[in-house]
RNA sequence: GGGCGAGUAGCUCAGUUGGUUAGAGCGCUUCCUUUACAAGGAAGAAGUCGUAGGUUCGAGUCCUAUCUCGCCCACCA
């Protein structure tokens, strides 16, 4: 028999490498069942994730961390199950956030800008920018052991997804749910783009509310107003005043004069004007506004726009075209000083709009744009979630999803970006649009309307990039193509990802899911919570709180980072990522490496055959039912999503259980050799594996490992020791999922045994440690128990060997007539105990330390006896009471022995 | 203004059909380098589960109110 010696510690930054290496090489993340495979079965159900596919902007967060570990679990689980899964990665083309590191990339190295650069070659560039992260953010994927299927890799700019985009397009502007126009948006200066409602983010922060007079024309009279953009003034096309306030009621319908410009704008009446706010008077400036582009729309004011693309004043501001928007502010400010126009600044707290990427201030303007009619899709994308055809989890989500749906507003999808989607709509000199999905088709539209053929030019705008996005489940499975891979794995099962990204992404591919592909893009959408640092900060690089998960990873392997991840977390819930957890979690691990080194060394030097007659020890019997029900436990949580929980079920029974118990007895057992090293050898062999399975989904790469060399040392030994399922599958990953255990019929009673033998351990133990006796001495020692005296018996070497007893001197006796002299008395549930300690003993000290056990018990008895006598006793269900009686029955007995004890205690 | 979440041991957090002595990790105290593991083992201290009511035989768990913190949505100039 050659053994099997496994490295002390267990390296495992060599292990992830090479076991994902075999993983991939081995094809074990192709889906087991799909269109393209022999014997293809179209009637076995998949199981399906699209990927939130990672920016190609820049490198690994904890972010990712958490979705692959949470993805890769759920994948994992599912595999072992038998249930052919496919996981399908892909990256994002990230519009705004690549062409923006781009540009400052080149800024920065080659002092050129977008613009000097041309089009073509600036995207020449951003596709290089885009190999060179992309492999770099795929090797770290990998790094996380995500088990994705790499042959399905897709890009949201690559040919079929490009084609898809344009099939979605196309579809919606001849269902006449796309349309442009000029419309208010939002502005980014800097970026020089729309942006959409979503992409701007409101920050409170300190400002000044400027008051100023509106001048009346043809009197002295003025209407106090205030602003917090003095410079919108310019493009003011009327003042409004509540219909009922009294103040202002003589000018309605009056005339006033623009500050500087002495424009003619009427003054309105509109219930929308707060009579409490500032002054109850209101500027109206339906071009830089969207409250005032909603009264002008009611009172048919003109629009005027003093904006242009990099917010310079245009001509309509006079004098100050040209300016700056925030040079304009002061200036005109200055200038209405000088003309007595000012009244007053307050400091003022408001929520300033500020741009997600850049994080400069937007500028809502009128602008010419496409939109996305959103009405039409948002109803059956809430029906979806009502009905319960998709599940948010939590649960809770779906309040907040419904809300949103409930209030959507039209979608700005154009951008003038260069990185992205063209837009697939030519114009013709006239102004005349073709859309169409190729410029060939469009030539010909166009020629058909015009009887000639004649020149087009594209949109020169983008799509916004969750356009693309919003179709990732089902064009990456080939969409518009009835492809067998979309008949087969559409649509997907779940759909994993961040809550922060519920509306960008997930209602988005809701909406265009049922509108093109009239099904449901999921039926789970699974919300985990965002990754913060140890406080409960966001991490941000300005607060330098910033942990680096590829650090982490160095020093901790990540199967310590994907644990605490998973462990640490509940659905929808933030995640406060400590070093010290993932820490512990590496411990873990070393445990798992070490319990496994024991095991495997234990076969070694077992002999070659068993006796299958001989009967289990209390021992054998308890982790056998102890694994059956962590089996079933974990079973029924993965079921519900509650993947923590299950993690931490299985690593509390390893290793408290697993390794802090029965590893230990087993010591002994193995020491018996002969039959019962072997049957032990078996049950430690046979925990083990299923520990490994159930723990697979979460720490991959430890478990692929030890597993692979506990099946090698198995298969090794002459007795050929098989896994509960009877063989050895080719690797983990494969393996299945622990099915239901053949069944002993004794567990209830091990269960119970066990549990009065640990108690009578810990006893003892207790005793040694606070009387400080010497943990090589042996002690002598008397244990009496009527109910549980042929369990003792039976555990005697067991029970000497834990506590340091001399087994020779030893006694177990159903009853005890009198406490021996010398010894001290003890109480384990129903067992007596009197361990000889002679000059520990003092009697005062004794008869005081029982005194306050009995006292405990005695309140114990009390409390459950008046529980049993009250309504609790007739009303809560039968086994419940049983519960409670059994444990009264318990206290009684333990408060009788105590009883005895402190009488024989002088 | 509307909505959502959280408040449990010194710290960070689990605790999903309500079941009666509330758990973990880290930290803390005492002891132990015994051939799986000191990244370890044994024993231990530590919590009126934010507050006040209510439902119930029974509430950390359900309901109402309230306080504190966090987030999302809407944007009163």
């Amino acid at each position: 028999m050659t053994a099997i010696q496994l490295p002390k510690t267990y390296d495992f930054k060599s292990t992830e490498e090479r076991v994902y290496a075999r993983w991939e090489e081995q094809g074990y993340f192709k889906p087991a069942n799909h269109p393209r495979k022999k014997g293809f079965d179209p009637s076995r159900k998949p199981f399906v994730i699209s990927i939130p596919p990672p920016n190609v902007t820049g490198e690994l967060h904890l972010g990712h961390a958490m979705f692959v570990a949470m993805e890769d679990l759920m994948i994992r689980y599912q595999r072992m199950k038998g249930v052919p899964a496919l996981w399908v990665p892909g990256s994002d083309h990230a519009g705004i956030a690549t062409q923006l590191k781009v540009e400052e990339d080149l800024l920065r190295t080659e002092e050129v800008t977008r613009d000097e650069l041309g089009r073509e070659e600036f995207l020449k560039r951003t596709w290089a920018w885009k190999e060179k992260y992309h492999a770099i953010i795929s090797r770290q994927i990998r790094r996380l052991g995500a088990s994705v299927d790499w042959s399905r890799e897709r890009f949201t700019l690559d040919e079929g997804l490009s084609l898809a985009v344009r099939e979605a397009f196309v579809r919606l502007y001849e269902k006449g749910l796309i349309y442009r126009g000029p419309r208010l948006i939002n502005w980014s200066p800097g970026l020089r783009t729309a942006v959409s409602d979503l992409e701007v983010e409101y920050n409170e922060e300190d400002g000044l509310l400027y008051f100023f007079k509106y001048r009346i024309q043809g009197s002295d009279d003025f209407i106090p107003v205030a602003t917090t953009r003095p410079e919108t003034i310019l493009a003011d096309t009327a003042v409004a005043v509540h219909p009922q306030d009294a103040r202002y009621q003589k000018f309605i319908g009056a005339t006033a004069l623009v500050p500087m410009l002495d424009r003619h704008i009427p003054v309105i009446a509109d219930e929308y004007v707060d009579r409490e706010f500032g002054t109850g008077a209101l500027k109206i400036t339906p071009g830089h506004d969207a409250n005032d582009y909603q009264i002008g729309m009611r009172h048919k004011l003109p629009i005027i726009s003093i904006l242009d693309e990099a917010a310079h004043i245009t001509k309509e501001g006079g004098p100050y075209a040209g300016m700056d928007r925030f040079a304009a502010r002061k200036k005109i400010w200055a200038d209405m000083r000088a003309k007595d126009l000012v009244i007053k600044t307050e400091s003022y707290r408001q929520r300033v709009p500020r741009s997600q990427r850049g994080g400069e201030i937007i500028e809502p303007m009128i602008s010419t744009q496409w939109f996305v009619t959103i009405q039409s899709l948002a109803q059956p994308a809430l029906e979806a979630v009502d009905s319960g055809r998709i599940k948010i989890v939590p649960e809770y989500f779906t309040k907040v999803y419904r809300n949103w749906m409930e209030n959507i507003q039209d979608w700005c999808i154009s951008r003038q970006l260069w990185w992205g989607h063209r837009i697939p709509v030519w114009y013709a000199s006239d102004g005349s649009m073709f859309c169409a999905r190729t410029e060939e088709e469009a030539l010909a539209q166009a020629k058909a309307r015009f009887g000639k053929a004649v020149e087009l030019k594209q949109d020169p705008d983008v799509l916004d990039t969750w356009f693309s996005s919003g179709l990732w489940p089902f064009s990456t499975l080939g969409w518009p193509q009835a492809t067998p891979d979309l008949a087969y794995f559409y649509p997907t099962s779940m759909l994993e990802t961040g809550y922060d990204i519920l509306f960008f992404w997930v209602a988005r591919m809701i909406m265009m899911g049922l509108e093109f592909t009239g099904q449901v893009p999921f039926h789970t959408v699974y919300l985990h919570g965002l990754v913060r640092d140890d406080q409960g900060r966001k991490m941000s690089k300005t607060l330098g709180n910033v942990i680096d998960p590829l650090e982490v990873m160095d020093k901790y392997g990540t199967d310590a980072l994907r644990f605490t991840l998973l462990v640490g977390s509940t659905p929808g819930q933030d995640v406060n990522l400590s070093l010290d957890k993932v820490g512990a979690n590496r411990n873990f691990a070393n445990k798992l490496w070490n319990a496994g080194r024991f095991v495997i060394g234990a076969l070694d030097g077992a002999p070659a055959t068993m006796n299958a007659e001989l009967q289990p020890t209390l021992a054998d019997a308890w982790i056998w039912a102890r694994a059956k029900q962590v089996m079933a436990v974990c079973q029924r949580l993965f079921e519900t999503y509650q993947y923590g929980e299950a993690g931490r079920q299985v690593y509390d029974f390893f290793w408290s259980e697993f390794a802090d118990w029965y590893i230990e007895i087993a010591k002994l057992q193995l020491a018996e050799g002969g039959d019962r090293a072997l049957k032990t050898c078996d049950l430690l062999v046979r925990v083990l594996d299923i520990c490994l399975r159930l723990l697979h989904p979460f720490t991959p790469f430890i478990t692929e490992e030890l597993w692979g060399h506990l099946k090698a040392a198995s298969l090794a030994h002459p007795a050929n020791l098989p896994t509960h399922g009877g063989q050895w599958p080719e690797a983990l990953i494969v393996a299945p999922w622990p099915g239901p255990l053949p069944d002993e019929g004794k567990d209830e009673g091990a269960l119970r045994d066990f549990a009065i033998f640990q108690e009578t351990v810990r006893s003892i133990r207790n005793l040694r440690a606070e009387k400080n006796v010497k943990p090589g001495q042996k002690l002598a020692a008397m244990l009496a128990s009527t109910d549980c005296f042929e369990m003792l018996d039976n555990q005697r070497q067991p029970l000497a060997a834990l506590t340091q007893l001399d087994l020779d001197k030893l006694q177990i006796t159903r009853s005890m007539e009198k406490k021996p002299d010398g010894y001290v008395g003890l109480v384990a549930g129903p067992v007596e105990i009197y361990v000889s300690l002679a000059e520990a003993l003092d009697p005062i000290f004794e008869r005081a330390r029982i005194e306050k056990e009995l006292a405990a018990a005695r309140q114990q008895v009390q409390r459950l006896q008046k529980l049993l006598d009250s309504d609790f006793g007739q009303k809560a269900p039968d086994n419940v009471v049983e519960k409670e009686k059994a444990r009264l029955e318990g206290f009684k007995s333990t408060a009788r022995s105590l009883e005895e004890q402190l009488k024989n205690t002088r």
